[in-house]
DNA sequence: ATTAAATAACTGACCGGTCAGTTATTTAAT
DNA sequence: ATTAAATAACTGACCGGTCAGTTATTTAAT
């Protein structure tokens, strides 16, 4: 009497490429780019190596469908919110800003911009992908809420392109902080008070309702 | 009659380390600490790669003497500064911010804020010394003057850690940006207007005459 | 002053380890 | 029996680090 031995593997063609995708973005995201071994991806995925080559041609490609099946979506969902929207700008933009840090900044998707500035040199077709697909079209939305807010006497006249990128900056550069640099630091923030300090301090500077 | 031959090399024990130093700053912050190739470095600066490690135990080594030699006689400058100024604290902020602009942000150091963001997990005793002996030392010059700011009654009150970071952050970001995506980006940006809108909405933020 | 012995700066060929990518073979599924 | 998904052993390029040998320079003897 033996058991019957479960099968070594199964063929599961639809599941391997999410699989693979959510293994390689762990992994990246926490050892970065170059630190992974491929031979990792596959074992967090459940395969051997060899399969991997099945569904991706190489690691820049599976770089590529990592940043394509993980982030787009998300840029997808803020553009249609941000066409929907009927508040004032400021409401807007303030929503946009508290939604990419529930959304970004604080699960473990927080890791690829820190991965796309680390690695832009390296890869300049998936960066120029990168800016294109994400970063350009999140600007963009942006940057037009400010334009409207201008035009709608919400906000005082300055360049909204400036505006947008001083409004996402401090977002982005601590993800980047905290990914990075941040524990080797032994003095810690409070990175919600830091997050509300600059709505704070970026809707005093911009509003028309000047003090002076 | 004949020429005499040149020497293939010279002895020159002093001048090997800064020249080294030199060499290996423009190819890190070119191209990367992982993609920078010893033998270039060494060809860059004029020797054989086995001399090199007559004056460097290693690559790592190598990297944290450029960051020594290089970014901390900066970080001392603008302590000494700081500790003698006499006007008031958002001139002496302001001042700081151009300043790092002119000596990081508009030279070949700004490559060393995104090398650090980077590299620091693959070299965790660096990023300690980084985090050390450049960001701590620097935030505290700004840290102190916002608190003193407050207690004259300058600026409103506020934390002035999460104050310091923001007033700081645009500028790394901006610099982290260039040095990174920015080559792919179609879109440009007036990087002085940025810095200018910055520190208007910075003070108007955190100015004590409020408008409300 | 000249020279030869000693020193140490420097070179460059080489090696071991790593790892992305390949391929011959096995195995599950039909 | 046939197909294609998956494996695992394999390749070869790459590169940080080493070291035996070379050469510029210094030192000491005459």
């Amino acid at each position: 009497m033996h058991r019957r031995e479960p099968c070594r593997w199964r063929r599961r063609k639809e599941a391997r490429p999410g699989e693979i995708i959510e293994a390689a973005l762990d992994l990246f995201v926490t050892s970065g780019f170059n630190a992974t071994r491929l031979e990792d991806v596959a074992k967090r995925a459940g395969i051997s190596k060899g399969t991997l080559y099945l569904y991706f041609r190489s690691k820049e490609d599976l770089f590529r469908a990592v940043v394509q099946q993980i982030i787009i979506p998300e840029v997808e969902k803020a553009e249609q919110h941000a066409a929907s929207f009927t508040g004032s700008q400021q409401e807007l933009l303030t929503h946009m800003i508290n939604n990419w840090w529930n959304v970004i900044g604080k699960t473990r998707l927080a890791g690829i911009p820190k991965l796309m500035v680390s690695e832009a040199a390296n890869f300049p077709e998936l960066a120029r992908f990168y800016v294109k697909n994400v970063v350009s079209r999140a600007r963009k939305i942006m940057t037009d809420a400010i334009q409207k807010g201008i035009e709608q006497g919400e906000f005082r006249t300055c360049d909204p392109n400036s505006a947008s990128r001083l409004l996402i900056a401090p977002l982005v550069f601590a993800v980047i902080w905290e990914k990075s640099l941040a524990p080797f630091d032994s003095q810690t923030y409070d990175v919600e008070d830091y997050i509300r300090s600059h709505i704070n301090f970026f809707f005093d500077g911009i509003s028309a309702k000047g003090k002076d």
